[in-house]
DNA sequence: AAAGTTTGTAAATCGATTAAACTAACTTTT
DNA sequence: AAAAGTTAGTTTAATCGATTTACAAACTTT
């Protein structure tokens, strides 16, 4: 049983054409609409008035005449449902409700002790209840809830394998939507970032891009021809994981001298032990920098350029247009940008290197939760029952 | 401009979907067509005539009633088209001629002294006309010319970067078009090679895999969802050019300790040196390995673990279906395998490796050649004269 | 010989887009 | 200020491909 084309495909694809374009270009006229997706005024017509029949798209009130009759501009209703989105961490939860276009409207924390898995989901499904309560009434309510962990999800919602948690094989999607009723969608941290990065952040105008996420290890989010790339079973983006030097130390993954054993916020603190004050944090290292330590200076230095060595195995397996850093590292990004930039600069072809952009996340630590609610709302639109 | 959802596209997909099960099920009838795809009896008898008036379909004769009427059979007419494949070589051409099916029914070879690029054109074209010329009768003729090249294509099929030709900045596509007045197709003999296994080798029945071509270099090609991955310029799958040791040796691309200084023929042939009699090329070392030499056994095994080192990055950053290893190596297949398995099986994570394949190449080094012709059959497919 | 199956085509219907005409509302020109 | 020109959006009829339903043809099984 193939996707066939039929009647209803078509009108599927050109009904979220039109919503795109309201989303990305609002607010536009039907008028414009029609010009620039190619579809006659007559079909964005009657696309437009279903939109705004299902409360997805509201009328704003006419615009300025170009030399005829005004037109009347439409506005994508970003508060016609809201959606949660988690972020797991080791000992940590976060939670924020946004609307449909990923503004956040509620957020919450809450510690977890990670003494069960039964314990660990009680207080994960206390988060969400707090932000469904504070949710403000929506045609659509709560669209769904998405949950990005430390680990891996295979596509029933099951985390597979999740070290830093303890976990293996949780049925985690089955438990949060038994008690929710809710569509859920389960997947790791860094995938959940690339997706944030790729809708609200840095890369929303990029469709091949590589999210970075730089913290205790390193985790990498691979988004291609628009799309999460998740592997034949969910284990793509383990480039923390691709040895840089392949006689180094063993790894507790089994293979040796993997990239995070250098260029990780772990590896770069265990290193700091040296240095005067000993920081056993990245803001702690951050003070240090700042009253121009030179042995904090150089070791992050050497951090940038670790991160460099492995940005270039990147750079010459993706052909990326972007690379997005992320993660807990992000504030040290004054002194690691610099050797990084170098490292590349030094190394990389001219010619893959070429139009290629280095950032560091601008989302300031919350492109996970977002993209972890966008896993929601995408579910949301990609659903027979919206059918936009 | 975006792609909308008219009549056209729906039969268009329809109508590929129907050709796809006719090539991939043949023989088949039209009633079990529509019972696989979901399309009703009527919608697939029209396309099929259709497709039998286009002659791409031709009906074989009755079958085996299952306890009705006889169904008539269908099979995909590969002769009704035929492709020229080129393989542009250091010093070398070789070009077949396929059918749509991609059976090569004709070959040819050539040498070329790369004395400058005009001669070499030459030659191409001499070869390409030489195929054109032997292709048998059919209602299309010659569909196309594909060319996978040692080095990086843009889509306008200039060739950018080919430094073991010398080459920079060739329009190589108009050139050749200018000539033949057919369409072609420019590309990486990796991702042509990576292709040639997707349609006609091991990777038939996969959607995610990684070709890798080991010869003098490491060029490798990326399927995702069945796709070629190009990267943002044309430049992806340049891993032979990742790093394997951050302090090893430079290597002429700028970055240091590339893969395919360990794990090339070229990095091992040079290790050959040192072993009796000097073997130069491929089919010497494994002379020597099958007169139990243990030099040439330690030096095999050592590829082999090399090659695995890399294998290893390729599987956590992409987690894929099926690793296809192709090239000159190929030859040495059964002193290779036993030390990249050992590799994989000792440093790569388990739920990765999971139903994993590693192979090496079936087509003979012809994956290239076939990959190429595919290039130019995809697109004949593709265009909106045929409009299948 | 009758009943049941399976294959493939034919005719009528449905539904979404399109093309063309039209209304509405505005700006510019005379 | 009236006329002419522009732009926005709707209405109406036409088109076209898939679907639904019905049916004829050609089998096998009972």
């Amino acid at each position: 049983m193939t996707q066939t084309g039929d009647l209803n495909l078509m009108k599927q694809i050109n009904k979220s054409i039109v919503l795109e374009h309201v989303k990305k270009h609002a607010p536009i006229s039907r008028a414009k609409i029609a010009e620039i997706t190619g579809l006659t005024k007559a079909t964005v017509s009657t696309l437009v008035h279903e939109l705004i029949d299902s409360r997805l798209v509201q009328e704003i009130g006419e615009g300025a005449s170009s030399g005829g009759r005004k037109p009347m501009m439409l506005l994508f209703n970003h508060t016609a449902g809201y959606a949660v989105g988690v972020e797991l961490g080791v000992g940590h939860i976060s939670a924020v409700l946004t609307d449909l276009a990923g503004h956040i409207v509620e957020h919450t924390e809450a510690a977890h002790s990670n003494d069960s898995v039964d314990a660990v989901i009680h207080r994960l499904i206390g988060c969400i209840e707090e932000m469904r309560g504070r949710a403000p009434d929506g045609p659509y309510g709560i669209v769904g809830i998405g949950i990005g962990i430390p680990g891996i999800a295979d596509e029933r919602g099951h985390v597979l394998f999740a070290p830093n948690l303890g976990w293996e094989g949780v049925p985690l999607r089955a438990r949060i939507e038994e008690h929710f009723r809710l569509p859920v969608v389960i997947d790791n941290e860094a995938n959940a970032g690339a997706l944030g990065e790729k809708e609200f952040g840095a890369g929303v105008n990029t469709s091949h891009l590589i999210y970075v996420s730089v913290s205790s290890g390193i985790g990498t989010g691979v988004i291609i021809n628009g799309q999460l790339y998740r592997g034949v079973s969910g284990f793509s983006g383990e480039i923390g994981h691709t040895s840089i030097e392949f006689n180094g130390r063993a790894c507790r993954c089994g293979n040796v001298g993997c990239w995070e054993l250098y260029a990780s916020e772990q590896a770069m603190l265990q290193q700091a032990q040296m240095l005067p004050g000993r920081p056993t944090d990245v803001a702690a290292l951050a003070r240090l920098a700042e009253q121009d330590n030179p042995e904090a200076a150089a070791l992050l230095d050497q951090t940038g350029y670790y991160l460099g060595v492995g940005l270039i195995n990147v750079i010459n397996t993706f052909n990326p247009e972007q690379i997005i850093i992320g993660g807990s590292m992000v504030a040290l990004k004054q002194w690691l940008l610099p050797p990084i930039l170098q490292c590349i600069q030094q190394r990389s072809l001219p010619l893959t290197r070429a139009g290629l952009e280095i950032e560091f996340s601008a989302l300031r630590g919350r492109s996970t939760l977002l993209g972890a609610a966008s896993f929601a709302i995408t579910r949301f639109f990609a659903s027979p029952k919206v059918s936009v």
